[in-house]
DNA sequence: TGACCATATAAGTATATAATGATATGGTAT
DNA sequence: ATACCATATCATTATATACTTATATGGTCA
């Protein structure tokens, strides 16, 4: 039997867990793990200012939890499936509900945004 | 197959990850994963003031992720086998590297605590 | 009992963090 | 080009956090 679980830097690890314990980031991470989203979709999910999305964001990028990728005039941002914490943040998001009830109040309300 | 992963609250999951996103308390979780350890010896190993260490293990225990059992004159703590995320914690342990040198250390210095 | 020891709590301080509003940046499209 | 839009950054503020020293608590054991 092989249990497969890179190891983790201490300090690496502080760093993504410390990223993860915050109830905003750590939401959007489960989002982010079955959808792509964009910064104001973002902002309408969670009912703070744009700059305080854009911040969260770009911590979980420094990180290389996460990627963005332009779409149009929108950035959308994925998880970084090539992150060497990768396997860790999937399996913490495992123990995760599901937060898609927030991507369907967003398509009720007309919000979604959806490109190509 | 099943998944076999307890879900967790947000909130509960955003409060553990929080807890173990300081590198002193993960590094601590992760010691006491595989020994009893007491606040004299996390002391010795962290080099941080009594206190300090006593803080970080009252944050661990009112989560409930440690539990403490009295031996002799030292109170050792342990892991709680019974927190509702005793799970989640073992598989975010599982990424962290061994930390045994710190007791090995301790041992070589006669300054770990064995009782019973 | 009382002295002693390990641990806990209190009070204070310095730093980190999450938020805001205002402004800058930089791509899109007319 | 210029107006517009989404996003990023700056400056500031309020709160949270990790630490320290000093003191309290509460067992243990002579």
């Amino acid at each position: 039997m092989t249990v497969k679980s890179t190891q983790v830097e201490l300090d690496k690890a502080g760093m993504v867990l410390k990223l993860l314990g915050d109830k905003t980031r750590l939401s959007m991470m489960k989002l982010l793990q079955k959808n792509e989203c964009c910064v104001c979709e973002f902002v309408e999910i969670f009912k703070i200012s744009q700059s305080a999305i854009s911040q969260h964001l770009r911590k979980l990028k420094d990180v290389g939890l996460v990627r963005e990728t332009r779409k149009g005039q929108w950035i959308f941002y994925s998880l970084n499936q090539n992150s060497d914490v990768y396997e860790l943040v999937q399996q913490i998001l495992a123990f995760i509900p599901n937060q898609d009830e927030r991507i369907i109040e967003l398509e009720k309300q007309g919000l979604r945004i959806i490109c190509e």
